[in-house]
DNA sequence: TGCGCAGGTGTTTTT
DNA sequence: CACCTGCGCA
């Protein structure tokens, strides 16, 4: 037998040695599948399959990159550097260079990210003389997004009646017409969003038999991970490129399906097994991953669902520590709660900044536990948010680099026309705008032109200027290389000038970002190719690259001595010593977005299994009783996931008192404990004021100045005022000894009494 | 055309 | 609370 086989179970050696015909692995979390995944792909090549003939698919460059790594060291060779892998959106984005042109696409097209779509589709509102509040650009392209990565076009949207008579109903029926001026609008910029590199390559792949042809052949095996979040896009490419060989192997886990609201949908797990007609399907179930608690706990809670492939995920791991329950009083003292015990685990048990991970439902809720882990002097490193390249001063200068190499990108033209400021304004931009769409000319054209299109005076030689800047760095890009004509723009241009004026704190770190781009083009075209190595290092390809990248592929290079915070859905994939699951309360966690239908509520609880599963030896849940949202107070009742976990794995000695760092009187400290307890798992030791146990809130839009309302919490009270937007309504309302408070009627929950 | 201020408005999750 | 937009003024 082979030595790279050794370390494997019986499954897992069976799902490396099974490589002919399509094949589905159901992987549990910790089942060691991309253990699996990366030994079959070095079987492959250890067989003799050619390399260059290897495609897989990973969720994130990362996971691509530490693959490659893997299957270099168990082959000891660099063999693996020739393997296409990467995400969906990198490699179809390398196909397509190569094809764009029958599409009709420049090669050196431009990828639009979430920003610069909107950004179009707002313009194309405006263009329309539309109402913005109706047609959100967030709203519309969500809409277009979920269609296009349904295979729609516009022109299937416009003609399809049920999609009609729904924009309808919501009194949007123009999206269909917006649509197909943004889809115009894309393809004459010669841009792509990333729903269109699926789209696309689709297209590619059924419009031209040769291309089709061309794909199957060189892909002789296909291997694509974290199948369970694949959209319908996704599944018939994958389907196309695989069906000359039927070499095709998924891996997933329905338990992990977190990305429905991307198009994302398990269904192609079910859907995998019904195509072919010898499909082998081998599940992973041993789970080297976690603590024998750890795993309990999260089977019990994902039992709770109905939607699921029925697993028996074991482990052969130690019981281990009990899951422990913290509460406290606000988001800032569970930020100040949190950095203590992390203090305490490094000071008692040795563990280390980086065994440590903050994960959470959503992005903005990490700033408490930024602020109480610099103050005790902890290292961190946030991971996702705004990303480094969607930062305004490195896509203003991206855009100038952009230009350079795509100029139909008119997205990136109107950022730089008038940045340094050169005195060209929105009546310019609109007069051009406007001669572009009548004589059909890119706007780059009508710059060209500008005397035609009437434009005079001042105005008239700025624009000159700029398009001989322009063109300059254009030639200049076949004498010297991208990085030193990045360098020559941002001097000539006077960027780097502008920014190396600001000497605010905010200003400095715009400056040092702009030098961190220049570094990342330096290094990215500066590098040497090595043998064999198939990657290009243009501009253009340079550029494409960037804006695929994920948070998790941001982690430059060594793993650095740091706690790591994250969104539960960036951790996807990862694993850590010891989790911190923060924030788990009712509409946060789950959401208050998807708790009204079971499909969503069951995506939260696959999201929470997902958080407890990445946890190799303890687990901390914690959630707050108020917590800070649009500046006011709000309260929160645990998660219903808390109380989903068997009691017998809690360890809930933290959770009877809220833990206090704010100053704060409790009006009643003998409170009801008991009752609560009773009641309910969950303690709310807050708790002063006991509601009838009939308590049914009232809808708040019912609400008004005057009125006597009950809350669940702090008792009875007088509504005194009424503030903030009709759909964010604060009221102040005076509950007597509780004093006065403001609360968000869209998440409290009051009774009105009179 | 550009800047400063007031007011409104919004928070899932991401390629 | 922050960010963004729109408006008024120089």
């Amino acid at each position: 037998m082979q030595d790279y086989l050794l370390p494997l179970n019986e499954p897992q050696r069976e799902a490396v040695l099974y490589t002919e015909g399509p094949l589905m692995i159901v992987a549990g979390a910790g089942s060691g599948k991309t253990k699996v995944l990366t030994t079959r792909i070095a079987h492959l090549i250890h067989q003799g399959v050619d390399s260059f003939r290897i495609l897989a698919l990973t969720f994130t460059n990362k996971a691509a990159k530490e693959m490659k790594e893997r299957i270099e060291v168990i082959l000891g060779n660099h063999e693996a550097r020739n393997l296409y892998i990467g995400t969906f959106h990198s490699v179809f984005s390398r196909v397509l260079r190569a094809d764009a042109e029958r599409l009709g696409y420049p090669s050196n097209f431009t990828i639009y990210d979430t920003d610069d779509a909107k950004s179009v589709i707002k313009s194309i509102v405006k263009e329309l003389n539309l109402d913005d509040k109706v047609y959100k650009a967030s709203f519309v392209y969500n809409r277009i997004s979920t269609t296009k990565n349904n295979l729609y076009t516009y022109k299937e949207y416009r003609a399809d009646n049920t999609i009609q008579q729904e924009d309808a109903r919501s009194n949007r029926p123009m999206i269909g017409e917006i649509f197909e001026y943004y889809s115009k609008r894309c393809f004459k910029n010669g841009a792509m969003d990333f729903d269109d590199l699926l789209v696309n390559m689709y297209i590619l792949l059924t419009n031209f038999p040769d291309v089709l042809a061309k794909y199957q052949h060189k892909f002789r095996y296909v291997m694509i991970d974290e199948y369970q979040d694949t959209n319908l896009a996704q599944y018939h490419i994958v389907k196309l490129l695989g069906a000359l060989n039927e070499n095709i192997c998924v891996v997933g886990d329905d338990a992990q399906s977190i990305y429905s609201f991307r198009g994302a949908s398990m269904q192609n797990i079910f859907q995998f097994q019904k195509d072919y007609e010898e499909v082998k399907v081998i599940k992973l179930e041993q789970n080297y991953r976690s603590t024998s608690t750890i795993l309990d706990a999260a089977n019990m809670v994902i039992s709770k669902n109905e939607n699921q492939i029925k697993k028996a995920l074991w482990t052969e791991k130690e019981s281990g520590e009990k899951i422990k329950l913290a509460c406290s009083f606000t988001d800032n003292d569970e930020g100040k709660f949190v950095a203590d015990a992390i203090m305490e685990q490094k000071l008692r048990n040795h563990f280390s900044n980086k065994d440590f991970a903050i994960l959470y439902r959503t992005n903005a809720q990490s700033r408490a536990f930024e602020e109480s882990l610099r103050r005790l002097g902890i290292k961190y490193r946030i991971f996702g948010g705004t990303s480094f390249y969607q930062r305004k001063e490195v896509k203003d200068y991206v855009a100038y680099l952009r230009i350079l190499v795509n100029p139909q990108d008119e997205e990136s033209l109107k950022r730089i026309i008038n940045y340094p400021a050169r005195g060209i304004g929105t009546t310019t931009l609109n007069k051009i705008s406007i001669v572009a769409q009548e004589q059909n000319k890119t706007f780059w054209e009508v710059l060209c032109l500008a005397t035609e299109a009437g434009i005079k005076g001042n105005t008239l030689t700025t624009i000159q200027d700029f398009v001989l800047a322009i063109r300059h760095f254009q030639s200049l890009l076949s004498k010297k290389n991208a990085y030193e004509v990045a360098f020559e723009i941002g001097k000539q241009c006077g960027i780097v000038k502008e920014l190396n004026a600001d000497k605010s704190v905010e200003g400095l770190a715009r400056y040092e970002n702009i030098q961190e781009l220049l570094n990342s083009i330096k290094e990215y075209t500066e590098t040497p190719d090595e043998e064999g190595e198939v990657v290009e290092r243009s501009l253009g390809s340079y550029l494409q690259q960037i804006t695929l990248l994920t948070d998790a592929d941001q982690n430059n290079g060594e793993e650095e001595d740091a706690v790591k915070l994250m969104t539960v859905h960036a951790s996807k994939g990862l694993e850590f010593p010891i989790v911190f699951l923060v924030g788990v309360e009712e509409n946060i966690f789950p959401s208050s977005m998807s708790m009204y239908d079971r499909a969503n509520l069951e995506e939260e609880r696959r999201l929470f299994y997902v958080a407890i599963t990445r946890a190799r030896e303890k687990v901390w849940i914690s959630y707050a009783n108020n917590r800070y949202r649009f500046g006011s107070l709000i309260s929160n009742e645990p998660s219903r996931f808390i109380d989903e976990l068997p009691k017998a794995l809690l360890d809930m000695s933290l959770a009877e008192k809220p833990t206090f760092k704010t100053t704060f009187v409790r009006s009643n400290p003998a409170s009801n404990d008991h009752v609560i307890q009773q009641k309910k798992l969950i303690p709310k030791p807050t708790s002063t004021h006991n509601p009838p146990s009939d308590f049914v809130p009232d809808n708040p839009t019912n609400m008004k100045t005057g009125m006597k309302v009950e809350h669940q919490r702090f008792g009875i009270g007088h509504i005194i005022s009424m503030e903030g937007s009709i759909s964010n309504q604060v009221a102040t309302i005076n509950f007597g000894t509780m004093g006065e408070k403001k609360i968000m009627l869209n998440y409290a929950k009051l009774r009105i009494i009179e």
